[in-house]
DNA sequence: TAGATTGTTAATCGATTAACAATC
DNA sequence: TAGATTGTTAATCGATTAACAATC
């Protein structure tokens, strides 16, 4: 049975945390009810697409009233949370951009749970990060074997992902937090994968600068 | 003159730095010769879809043949890092994040020169991270007077974003590189923004994560 | 020349936006 | 009731994919 793709497009998955963040806010404001248009006014969208959004996974408005914001933040945390089962969760990588990483894992409010830190500096194994041990990546076919993590999040070099990725796939992880520069997706298509390529990022703003900058003047 | 786009649309844009990547390793590897059909299934894409970036920038292939590795990489290079002035960059926010991404600015291979950072707490005051000393955030506008940078780096709290966003802009600020929890491009619409809203990703990772369990079984 | 591969146009697909009837 | 706003269908827009003539 070939993955089949829920009715929720991938443009709308990738929407969703951002209205959580607004009707968050809305809520700590105090606001009980909010309309598409003054929604989308303030996240700089349409009020189609937010009507759009909101069908698309059945949160009922109230015509001619607008959305109950508490509705709606219940309906979005269920699709995000689902029923509130932390997701067990192994980071590979204890430098710098790990360290920074690891407190968006534990963090309570974003569904994971970080069971461990794996890394093969012996400086850093045995060492605690964000309330877990730091582990020498030997441990990791044993780690797995016990405590069955389903993330895996990569904070290392390409060459190191290129080896590591092939193990955890095997160990049973179904989803990457990638920061490597390795396509993890094309060698594994049935393991979910969410890319942060921050080097990426950086350079193609800079390709968006430069072309302003072409347009106004040759200032850069 | 309201901003006009040119010809290579945002999702070209994106896929750059991924050609970029690809095309670097191949080189490396000693090829000189790729075709569309080899790249796209190295890259998971298709070879309509390759051939119709490289043809919006015009960089030529040699029908029969396919595209030789250094020219491309030239004329990548050419768009993603212009005439190879680099952009002056300041970077806010010197915690465990700042941390992470002062060393993406300072590598020379993403066409950023970091000037120096800005945080507000005193122990971290006139200490040094990747190579630059880090300012009182006191300083921020007599710095900018005189040093003049184009791109500033967001490392803070949604709330400090919200404070320093708008002396930046006033200052002369003219990219960002946001990983706040705050949507600057609603407010600034002339600024050039990329977001790295990390706490997003990791959620919708989940999300995408607990909708495959569900068709595979209930386990998580 | 024959085979391969590009450049480019046309067809398809999907996402966004617009419109409007339903209804609170 | 009148005004406002949703739910939902239709129209538009843009990006991806397919096709094929040009040509190395």
């Amino acid at each position: 049975m070939p993955a089949q793709t829920s009715k929720v497009s991938l443009p709308v998955i990738k929407r969703l945390p951002k209205y959580y963040r607004y009707l968050n806010n809305l809520a700590a404001d105090g606001r009980d009810k909010i309309s598409s248009s003054e929604l989308a006014r303030m996240m700089g969208t349409t009020a189609s697409q937010v009507r759009q959004d909101f069908n698309c996974f059945g949160g009922f408005g109230q015509q001619g009233i607008g959305y109950k914001v508490d509705v709606l933040l219940a309906e979005i945390s269920k699709l995000l949370f689902g029923s509130g089962n932390l997701l067990p969760t192994i980071l590979i990588g204890a430098g710098r951009l790990g360290t920074a990483v690891s407190s968006f894992i534990s963090r309570n409010t974003n569904g994971y749970r970080l069971l461990a830190v794996f890394d093969i500096n012996p400086a850093l194994i045995g060492q605690e990060m964000a309330g877990v041990k730091i582990h020498a990546l030997d441990e990791l076919e044993a780690f797995c074997a016990v405590h069955k993590p389903v993330v895996a999040v990569l904070c290392v070099p390409r060459q190191s992902a290129i080896e590591v990725s092939d193990e955890l796939v095997r160990l049973g992880i179904q989803g990457f937090w990638n920061f490597s520069h390795y396509d993890l997706s094309v060698k594994y298509p049935d393991v979910t994968v969410e890319n942060v390529h921050l080097g990426d990022s950086l350079m193609s703003l800079g390709y968006r600068l430069r072309e302003r900058s072409e347009q106004n003047g040759p200032e850069l």
